[in-house]
DNA sequence: TAAAGGATAGTGGTCTGACCACTTTATAAT
DNA sequence: ATTATAAAGTGGTCAGACCACTATCCTTTA
């Protein structure tokens, strides 16, 4: 009836240290961490326990390794190791749906952000998408979707959405249909008008012809 | 100029050698892998370079180890990286933000989701906190906002929502003060009429009650 | 025969020490 | 001062050894 206090996993615990290490020395990305050797005789565990912690964390993204250099806080901004987890996660169906209404969520909120944003919702960049809509070249869905996410500028709403992203099964991978180009484009010009709540019904719209007309019983 | 075949982190190919282990062998979430040895064995590296690959999977939640017996295909229905990338990502002060953004995006849909769903906004739990809003006796706020994800339905951004819940340095684990209790009426009574876009609105003008009236630049 | 008990083998968890390949830094030769 | 060389530091990997724990087999016992 031990209260756990060594919690059976030690290299978890690295993990935690870890995170307190960086914390405690004000690390930044970029910076540069103790050598496994020293942090193995500062936490007093052996090199290899503090190895499968690092690579654990070099698995998330968290830091980088470079052979001769050191260790150093990783830039999250890849995002590889999902590719990964998507191979192994969630067979379970109920769990997709979740995926895909949390990712409609962030995706709507995005949307409403920048119709609210007399700044963002004039960016050039919304022109370019509607140019490209008019032509014939085939562009991808998640194209327009992604850039929507990032300006809204909300990183850590844009890591989930990443995320998410790589676990969805909604074929956002997928070129736009040509009838579906207008719905995008409708779209666009309302959030660039500012009407957010149009914007999001448009968004609706585009929704409905992806996903085929199945969108008769979830609505949230 | 090699080409790469081995990538220079071996570890990395022993996570893919992993994923085709339990493809070929058509594992099933629950069931036991070979152990450390036999792998290490059958992939010829070194046991240490097996546990590196294995305890990153185990901190993805991927697989589950129980000393003694063995490892197994863990059941994941816990979205754990979205825990631990979050926990990381909040050294930087700047994630603050988007913290309560996010929360607040979770919350949002919640209650549009509510709204525009005769089954669930007509819970007889609403007339129940109206009641309790009407009296004098402390309410905490994190009460009405934590039933409203749950009614919500979606495990996943509940979960996430109970997460950034965490993080967020907003005063929601505070009692609601008197004249907040009426917006907050406000804001139920919309939302049980199936008014989405007035209820959205009401919890608009809560959120400015709660925040004092700092909500000048970030409005998304 | 069936139940209880203990020895045994198997498993993950950890440590140590030893190499290797590579990078940086310090040192020596020019 | 520049260059070449040596040394030190670092991550990458391996092998072997324990430990703690679990499951299993097998003997002992009722």
């Amino acid at each position: 009836m031990e209260n756990s206090r060594p919690s059976s996993k030690r290299f978890l615990d690295i993990v935690s240290d870890l995170r307190t290490i960086i914390k405690e020395e004000g690390a930044v990305i970029g910076d540069k961490l103790p050598s496994e050797r020293v942090l193995a005789d500062r936490l007093q565990v052996g090199r290899s326990t503090i190895r499968e912690a690092l690579r654990s964390l070099e698995l998330l993204g968290l830091i980088e390794t470079r052979r001769g250099e050191g260790t150093f806080l990783a830039d999250y901004k890849k995002h590889q190791l999902v590719e990964i987890l998507s191979t192994f996660i969630m067979q379970n169906p109920q769990s997709f749906k979740s995926v895909d209404e949390t990712r409609r969520i962030h995706e709507r909120a995005a949307i409403e952000c920048i119709s609210n944003d007399p700044e963002r919702r004039t960016l050039p960049v919304w022109e370019s998408f509607l140019e490209k809509l008019k032509g014939i070249e085939p562009i991808i869905r998640e194209e327009l979707l992604q850039e929507i996410v990032v300006v809204s500028e909300n990183r850590l709403s844009l890591k989930i959405w990443f995320l998410l992203k790589q676990y969805s099964r909604a074929p956002f991978h997928e070129t736009m249909a040509e009838d579906e180009k207008e719905v995008a484009s409708n779209l666009l010009k309302e959030m660039m008008n500012g009407n957010s709540q149009l914007a999001v019904m448009r968004y609706a719209d585009w929704l409905d012809i992806v996903n085929g007309e199945r969108r008769d019983e979830h609505e949230c």
